[in-house]
DNA sequence: GAGACGTGGTC
DNA sequence: TGACCAAGTCT
């Protein structure tokens, strides 16, 4: 049995790509520059876990305007980190963040291997090889979503994911060079995000057309999937108690979904199951529309119901919080259009 | 190893 | 329009 040898021009062709191509990101340094902060890199690491780019911009902005270094970061509350994040998604990671900021700040600077950085909170395997490599220098092997394509494609990887992965990364250590292998990992992840893209892969622009064993192929067939599940959808509700000028927001238990954001209260739904439909005081409740939101696992129809004028005491725990600042409470999304539905039909009544 | 865990953009 | 997908991690 032979064993196909990569080229080993592909990281030479690879890094050329990348020395004209390159995308310019806030938290990039570019081919050349001196490697950028590994606080930054961090930072940008975690908020990329599966998030674009483009949702990730606008948050690296705020948060590094607001907490310029990892000391900053550490010495912030958990809940302005949690409603600085909201909107992002996947709050466990906003949860790790402030615990991994602490844990470096305690330690006087970031590990610098991959083993020290995998032991900080939300830094997986891709993670901590993509700060040691991109923020170190040092040669790690970084495989992601983007080099999980590419790979696949490279050497017609035709073994479907997930049992795939360990083929991939034997692959993708095979091309990883000793130099640069910060930049040789930001080569692959843009060159996965802008030519060989998932579907309609623009092999006619790729630096290593000519070494890819699955052009001409269908290339965008690789790698094979598992097929999707059929998401389950619940019903629930969410209360909109409003009082002079306050509505009266939760905090949501400190794991599981959305955990440890603000939010309404609601009727107990969840991916297990329906709410109770029970409202948290007895009244005249108005129903005022339903959101129907997508998560990763099912969809809920979020039926939100508002009451005025409630007493000054609402059972459990809660805060009153002023209606015309709501926007800094940082309600994740769901909640967020549940608020927007409220007051719309607040706006219906005058 | 498989399921939990958000959201917004794309085609 | 809705299915698919994005620089994954944790349990």
């Amino acid at each position: 049995m032979t064993a196909t040898r990569p080229d080993p021009e592909i990281p030479a062709k690879l890094l050329a790509w990348y020395d004209k191509h390159a995308r310019a990101l806030p938290w990039r340094a570019m081919p050349g520059e001196p490697a950028p902060d590994p606080y930054r890199v961090w930072l940008s690491e975690i908020m990329l876990q599966q998030t674009t780019v483009a949702a990730v911009k606008p948050y690296f902005a705020a948060f590094t305007q607001r907490w310029p270094d990892v000391a900053a970061l550490a010495n912030a509350s958990d809940e302005d980190v949690m409603a600085a994040w909201a909107g992002l998604g996947y709050y466990s990671r906003a949860r790790n963040l402030v615990k991994a900021a602490r844990f470096v700040a305690e330690l006087g600077g970031f590990p610098e291997t991959e083993e020290g950085l995998r032991a900080l909170p939300g830094v997986g395997d891709y993670t901590a090889a993509a700060i040691a490599a991109i923020a170190f220098g040092r040669r790690a092997v970084v495989v992601d979503a983007n080099v999980e394509r590419v790979v696949a494609r490279l050497f017609a990887i035709e073994e479907p994911l997930p049992g795939a992965r360990k083929a991939i990364r034997a692959a993708a250590d095979r091309i990883t060079p000793d130099e640069r292998s910060g930049d040789f990992a930001q080569a692959m992840m843009d060159l996965g995000s802008r030519i060989c893209t998932p579907r309609a892969p623009r092999c006619d622009a790729c630096p290593l057309a000519a070494d890819c064993a699955a052009r001409g192929h269908d290339p965008q067939r690789l790698p094979v999937k598992a097929p999707k599940k059929v998401k389950p959808v619940r019903r629930g509700r969410a209360f909109w108690i409003e009082r002079e000028g306050c509505v009266w927001l939760v905090q949501r238990a400190p794991e599981g979904m959305l955990g440890g954001m603000r939010a309404l209260p609601d009727d107990g739904w969840s991916a297990a199951g329906d709410g109770s439909g029970e409202p948290p005081l007895v009244g005249a409740w108005q129903e005022a529309g339903v959101v129907r939101h997508t998560f990763t696992h099912f969809v809920i129809g979020l039926s939100v119901r508002r009451y005025d004028g409630a007493p000054a005491t609402v059972s459990g725990k809660g805060e009153w919080w002023p209606i015309d600042r709501l926007d800094e409470a940082g309600l994740p999304t769901l909640f967020a259009k549940a608020a927007r539905l409220a007051r719309a039909a607040s706006e219906r009544l005058l």
